[in-house]
DNA sequence: TCTGGGGTCCTTAATCTA
DNA sequence: TCTGTAGATTAAGGACCC
């Protein structure tokens, strides 16, 4: 079951501005500077205004809305109360985001009835305890469910058994998928490809060709319906940043460096809460044009001190060979934590095409290194133990032996 | 004409190293 | 000891998502 929340956050505004309920309302960016909306109400988006559009469009087409900057941590709030109650209907909860998240109800029949009737008992909750609409879409995996929830908004529930996966996407666009933005939406376009029954036609060597091996492969797969449903709980982030876009266009090296520290200071914070040291510190520019940069740096020695961010983002400004450049926007990014999980070295190989081969090599593995050291995972996810059944059922894309960085095995 | 902020993942190329 | 190279790592950019 995938869970969306109905314009989250100017649903929360109005909901708690009873003033606002029945008006368009555009969260984000306040008319006359720069930035874009982030969320709009129903109201605000039969004006043609949606999330993204810069403010000045939005302010254009709809003078009359109520124009709100966006109170994060409120949401964050209301946010950790729908992701309460879905943890009252099963153990197994994904958050996505700040107003999605996918659930496991494999299993909970016996407990809550037919999914429908789950979709519905969520729906019924979170309209009955916090006031907000979501749309409900339940399908056989991740993908499914995700598409059948966007399909009936606002206040949406749509199911689609598995027999009718094939049916239900055939019609839709090529933009449903997961990967298909705008850039590869034209690309398809190009070639007369519109609809995911149209992109079948294409065969799985011509589709990596010119998509890359990757995205080729999740496009064909997608196509019929093929996607992973396992739903992990337990976040590790990857990475934290902070950026800043200026009114205007900044040459003052020291408007420059004073926003730099304070960039420091805030990504130093949330690290040193987290208790996560910072390999690679990044630095990025953006110039008049909206030609962006980045500059990023390894360290010899982790850290998460304000200080030692800051000089390393300064000492990347001042090597950049931009400093004559007038400045869009700045921004300070920590990545590749010295501890904790996700440090796990992957030794990976092309896999064997042929599951046979697959198991002989993992039982190789098993004898020489014991079989915790060993664990199998599509490439980039966290590699287990044991492989769960979906790896087993169709050929891997690699193999590897994973071990910890620190233990140097 | 305009394009935020916080993320993830992928590709490509250069460089390092066992 | 020298050298070629596969594979790992680093760096930069970009597509995409919410």
């Amino acid at each position: 079951m995938h869970v969306d929340m109905d314009a989250f956050f100017a649903s929360v505004e109005q909901r708690d501005h009873p003033e606002l309920r029945g008006k368009p309302v555009v969260v984000g960016a306040l008319p006359g500077g720069r930035g874009v909306v982030s969320t709009c109400s129903y109201e605000a988006r039969v004006f043609g205004l949606h999330s993204a559009m810069p403010i000045s469009e939005a302010y254009r087409r709809c003078p009359q809305a109520v124009y709100l900057p966006a109170d994060l941590e409120r949401y964050a709030d209301v946010s950790e109360q729908v992701m309460a109650i879905l943890d009252r209907i099963s153990p197994l909860v994904e958050p996505v985001s700040i107003d999605e998240a996918y659930v496991d109800i494999a299993g909970l029949e016996k407990l809550f009835g037919p999914p429908l009737a789950i979709g519905q008992r969520v729906k019924r909750l979170v309209r009955d305890e916090l006031g907000l609409t979501l749309s409900v879409g339940i399908g056989p995996n991740r993908l499914i469910a995700k598409i059948a929830s966007d399909l009936h908004k606002p206040d949406g529930l749509t199911l689609v058994p598995a027999e009718q996966v094939l049916d239900f996407l055939a019609p839709l666009p090529v933009n449903v998928l997961r990967g298909v933005g705008k850039k590869t939406a034209a690309l398809l376009h190009d070639q007369g490809i519109r609809t995911v029954a149209q992109l079948r036609d294409l065969d799985t060597d011509e589709i990596e060709r010119r998509f890359g091996e990757s995205a080729g492969g999740h496009l064909y797969l997608q196509a019929r319906g093929v996607a992973s449903s396992a739903i992990v709980s337990g976040y590790q982030r990857k990475s934290i940043s902070q950026e800043r876009t200026f009114q205007v266009d900044v040459t003052d090296r020291g408007v420059l460096r004073d926003k730099l520290l304070k960039l420091a200071c805030g990504v130093g914070r949330i690290a040193r809460s987290q208790s996560l040291r910072p390999r690679v510190i990044t630095l990025k520019l953006r110039l008049t044009g909206f030609e962006t940069h980045t500059r990023q740096a390894t360290l010899d020695r982790p850290t998460h001190s304000d200080d030692e961010i800051f000089a390393v983002a300064w000492r990347l400004y001042q090597e950049s060979g931009m400093t004559a450049r007038p400045v869009r926007l700045i921004g300070i990014g920590l990545s590749h934590w010295a501890d904790g999980t996700g440090d796990q070295l992957g030794l990976f190989d092309r896999a064997p095409r042929r599951n046979e081969q697959l198991y002989r090599a993992v039982d190789a593995i098993k004898d020489k290194f014991g079989s915790k050291a060993i664990g199998l995972g599509a490439a980039g996810q966290t590699a287990v133990a044991e492989p769960p059944d979906e790896y087993a059922a169709g050929a891997p894309d690699h193999i590897g032996l994973v071990r910890d960085r620190r233990a140097r095995r």
